[in-house]
RNA sequence: GGGCGUGUAGCUCAGUGGUUAGAGCAGGGCACUCAUAAUGCCUUGGUCGGGGGUUCAAGUCCCUCCACGCCUACCA
């Protein structure tokens, strides 16, 4: 396997601020990256902005400014999700950046000189106000099946890419590589849609001018897939680098199912033109719906990423986003749910196990980590939960991006930690049997190791408090599998503080 | 219209045709007191959307109906 772990958001379309859904794709890219990192993958996790286009170049008109000026000022919100909900992206990539254009051209070239690009005529029915083109059957009574506005009859010189020469060696990937396209039932999705035909693509517009020009023909620029997709390519330094290969093999494309066909289809054909090798996977998650109900301004119950963090903590929105619904499907965000995640699982079980041994620690073994000593066969039973293959069933999860099962794994092991110490019940040894209770706290305190390492990908900002508390910094999964003891004996510990409050609702009493 | 998918306890969901259908949360009871009124144990709760069929045996396969969601060519 390669030792190189490539994953991508969606470059996001900057015409606003970002919400709840890009965030949630960013967050599930991030703890897929970090847990990588803590594998000792070399990992690169890539986001950033796509740029382009009629929308940005009118939007930046309206506030009398210049295209680049505006999407200067606006692709800064979205480097700010950075911080709003701690990502640890290596690359933030623009499209108005001179290393993507460069690849973009190169992209329009091999698409080019190996034939692929022609030159014809864009023809369609055209509505001015929703911006749109509609085939003859989309019409309805000869008007814009959206708005039911009149469309009119516009005829564009364009370039085209000849898509539909690629329908069967797709089917034939797909086929060959179950795993590229996932989850299973967009896959289907996809499939169905390749079978029925595929059309030759329009990939450049004359009717505007920010973009990327057209190689040897700047009355045209590069319209949104070539320009917007190959992001995922000029981002490591493709053509050139030496070693873009090496990631892009590796690259698995998160995105929102909206735009699984530009990623599953136009991405791949576009590659097989250009004989670029294709990325590993294209995993399209579901979206988030509030109370049952779709997110809309004019319902006024869109969730805001930055309220969200602001009233209930990152790592708690971090972890919500990930435990309560499957990656893949839609999920409903409800704050009740939210609430009752953060009391229930990080507060009750995670925090209060930490708290309930390390303050045991802190009051009756001299504030140091005590002895291991001989294990009884009950300590060995349920050190056996935070063996290696603990770690590698979290691992395999994440790789799957089946984010929940992950950490269902996590937590059936703090649900048999503090299991085991209701078992032995240490507060009563403390006075018959002070070593005993040591000990027992102390084989908590090494599967505190564990556990406080793995769920440092979802809680980036908390994990590191937790491993501080025990005296485990800086290590990796590799130490992890080398198993007990992981601590050091006598090693001295801070008072302990409690890293999860619960979330007590503000109401009058 | 066509296609894909979902429908299992109040909620979120697991359940390769085969013993009395499971988990977490929520509800009820008990225990414990180290801890963030936390934890542990026990427990209430389901005609597995409806109806047919195949089978010794169906939540699990087939048909049909109902409800909901998504896709159906260029709007992240």
């Amino acid at each position: 396997m390669s030792n190189k772990a490539y994953i991508t958001t969606p470059i996001y379309y900057p015409s606003g601020k970002p919400h709840i859904g890009s965030a949630y794709t960013s967050v599930a890219c991030d703890v897929y990256a970090r847990a990588m990192r803590l594998d000792g993958r070399d990992t690169k996790f890539l986001t950033g902005t796509d740029e382009h286009g009629l929308k940005l170049q009118r939007a930046a008109e309206n506030e009398g400014l210049t295209p680049q000026q505006y999407v200067d000022k606006m692709s800064e919100q979205f480097r700010a999700l950075e911080d709003i909900v701690t990502l640890s992206n290596d690359d933030f990539i623009r499209t108005t950046e001179p290393r993507h254009e460069a690849a973009a051209t190169a992209m329009w070239n091999k698409l080019n000189d190996a034939g692929f690009i022609y030159k014809d005529t864009y023809a369609g029915w055209y509505s001015v106000p929703d911006e749109s083109y509609y085939t003859e059957e989309e019409l309805v009574d000869g008007k814009s099946p959206d708005s039911g506005h009149p469309v009119e009859w516009v005829e564009e010189e364009s370039y085209y890419f000849k898509l539909s020469a690629f329908g069967d060696k797709l089917l034939a990937y797909y086929e060959k590589h179950p795993e590229f396209i996932q989850p299973e039932s967009r896959k289907n999705e996809v499939i169905a849609f390749v079978k029925s035909g595929l059309r030759d693509l329009s990939i450049s517009r004359s009717t505007f001018n920010w973009g990327v020009p057209v190689p040897n023909d700047d009355k045209h620029v590069m319209y949104v897939w070539v320009d917007a997709l190959t992001n995922y390519l000029s981002a490591l330094g493709w053509p050139e680098s030496a070693d873009w290969a090496d990631y892009f093999q590796e690259a698995v494309h998160v995105i929102g199912k909206d735009i699984l066909k530009f990623h599953a289809i136009y991405w791949p054909a576009m590659l097989m033109a250009a004989e670029v090798p294709l990325p590993k996977q294209v995993y399209a998650h579901g979206f988030w719906v509030a109370d049952g109900q779709k997110m809309s301004k004019s319902k006024g119950n869109v969730i805001d990423p930055v309220e969200m963090t602001e009233t209930f903590g990152i790592d708690q929105l971090r972890y919500y986003m990930l435990r309560d619904v499957s990656f893949g499907q839609d999920g409903d965000f409800s704050k009740d749910r939210l609430i009752s995640r953060i009391n229930t699982d990080l507060s009750n079980d995670l925090g209060n196990l930490f708290q309930r041994v390390l303050s045991m620690v802190f009051k009756n073994c001299e504030g140091q980590t005590p002895d291991l000593g001989e294990l009884t066969s009950e300590d060995q039973e349920f050190l056996n939960h935070v063996g290696p293959e603990f770690v590698d069933e979290y691992l395999a999860h994440i790789e799957k991006l089946e984010f929940h099962k992950a950490l269902d794994v996590v937590w059936n092991v703090v649900r048999a930690a503090n299991k085991y110490m209701d078992n032995q019940q240490p507060w009563s040894l403390k006075k018959e049997n002070p070593e005993r209770m040591g000990q027992v706290l102390r084989v908590l305190m090494e599967a505190f190791c564990p556990i406080s390492l793995l769920v440092e990908p979802f809680l980036p900002n908390s994990a590191p408090k937790l491993q501080a508390q025990v005296g485990f910094k800086g290590k990796t999964f590799a130490d992890l599998r080398k198993g007990t003891p992981l601590l050091e004996t006598g090693a001295k510990l801070d008072k302990p503080e409690g890293v999860f409050m619960r979330y007590m609702k503000e109401e009058a009493a």
